[in-house]
DNA sequence: TCCGAAAGTTAGCCTAGGCTAAGAAGTGTG
DNA sequence: CACACTTCTTAGCCTAGGCTAACTTTCGGA
């Protein structure tokens, strides 16, 4: 009987490449998604989304708050009328969406497994980025098989 | 019986932007971590970890990995001997040992609850980065009784 | 109505993490 | 042992996403 594990191998160079490449790629849209979400729920719960508000729920300075939206308006995903808030476009209403619709999921998944809901909301701000589409289907069928077997 | 629920209030501004400030944290480390990570694979498949190869498999340039390894110089996780390949001082040794500990595990809990072997490795690479102590004792001990239950 | 507070923008700065192109420095083989 | 090839570094560029300080614009209450 062994007692340790044979390290696994590593793997092909470029499989290796393709995850982190992929892995960047979802960095970089994280922050687009957060903004979003963060827009569609202020516009649900307050009627409007200030740039003020946003600053201080994301954490982030004013200034920091106006440069990214500047790339969210570049990227069609968020309109503004200065003194009245953002408004999301029709691209940005999606990706709001299905972020939060991913957002809500991990955190009901993690719960599942046993983690407490603070750190659930605390860690699933961060995997949501980086959950794939098939991922996501494995958390749904783990929370129907448990909710069937309840 | 109602068919839609209530929509969650937003958290409490502060605990909202407590949170954005952790992720954005665990960010700035995922790189330290993906490149020490990698060079104590290296170093233990190769018996040596060269910029080249690194470059190779982050899918990056070589002048990105000068750069980069540089950095973790700076903050006294590597050690370098040009020509000679890189190595790991004993604060880079844990810093990877913990970061693969966390890998291997969230694959092992990611398969565990239905997620194919490729698609586990992809999520990984980015999830490990963002689930806590807690999270990790969680998939632990989903691991353990799913073990038990076998 | 006016004037101070709040909201938003602008300017100027920074670091991380990417890139290409060009040059320097080892390595190993004929 | 020389020279071609590989490896590594340097220089110069870029974008995202942070910051502070100073300015402008709007809003609302006295
Ligand atoms: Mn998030
Ligand atoms: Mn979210
Ligand atoms: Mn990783
Ligand atoms: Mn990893």
């Amino acid at each position: 009987m062994r007692r340790t594990l044979a390290p696994r191998p590593l793997p092909p160079a470029e499989d290796q490449a393709a995850r982190f490449a992929r892995q960047r790629e979802a960095d970089r849209t994280a922050t687009a998604e957060d903004y979003v979400e963060l827009i569609a729920d202020l516009l649900r719960a307050d009627g409007e989304a200030r740039a003020v508000d946003i600053a201080r729920r994301m954490g982030v300075s004013q200034a920091t708050v106006t440069a990214t939206i500047g790339r969210l308006q570049r990227d069609g995903l968020v309109e503004t009328k200065p003194y009245r808030g953002l408004f999301l476009t029709d691209a940005g209403r999606d990706m709001a969406a299905a972020a939060k619709a991913r957002h809500e999921l991990v955190v009901q998944f993690l719960i599942a497994v046993g983690l407490d809901a603070e750190t659930a909301e605390q860690d699933a701000e961060g995997i949501e980025h980086h959950a794939s589409e098939a991922a996501l289907q494995a958390f749904e069928r783990f929370l129907a098989a448990r909710k069937a077997a309840g």
